[in-house]
DNA sequence: TTGACATATTGAAGAACATCGATATAATAT
DNA sequence: ATATTATATCGATGTTCTTCAATATGTCAA
């Protein structure tokens, strides 16, 4: 049972930003529209929706409308899944596995 | 027993680089000369050590000069607490967890 | 279908970054 | 001291990235 591999290059790019980490703390364990993050974080809008698609397109966060609003969140599984294969690659003596 | 903190934004930021973690990959688990990490990367000499020097500024890599040289070796002891933070951030409800 | 609201996209400007040639510094041997 | 080898720094160039105002698209209510 191979995981699914992951771009740790790309997964690396994706969180190298406080924007966006600021970003994935507020989104980490809620469903929030992008202007709630838009006033949580006292950043442009189009810079968050920016922001938002970088993290989706590296597969960080899932999204869904609901009606006018699209409610964003953090994928914490992929998050997981990112910090593992990292440790894995460059931390190999010094094992991290996922729990539960 | 608190760790030491990490700076995730920092972290990631010197992780987020293909050549960087190229380099990573090589000095792993092996001392190695910047010529050394030169020739196995098909890169500039300034280049990798400006890198290289990314590296140790964020304490991803360990240092020593022997004569004429400096070996580099990756400091996974860090990159496993850059890993875990990460994880502890953005994955709170995905537990994972440093073992040995 | 018009208006109001929410989000996405575009385009432009500036900041940060990667790269490498040229050169400086460091260590060693002769 | 000088030459040789190894690494670091400088300076310039091109690229990528962040940011936001302006605008477009999408959704819904009246």
């Amino acid at each position: 049972m191979k995981q699914k591999s992951v771009d740790t290059v790309e997964f690396a790019k994706a969180i190298a930003d406080e924007t966006r980490q600021k970003i994935m703390a507020i989104c980490c364990c809620e469903l929030l529209s992008v202007n709630d993050i838009v006033e949580k974080t006292n950043v442009a809008q189009p810079t968050v929706s920016h922001h938002l698609k970088i993290l989706k397109t590296a597969g960080l966060v899932r999204s869904e409308r609901r009606g006018k609003q699209v409610l964003y969140t953090l994928n914490q599984e992929r998050m997981a899944e990112g910090c593992c294969q990292v440790a894995e690659n460059f931390a190999p003596e010094h094992p991290v596995e996922r729990m539960g």
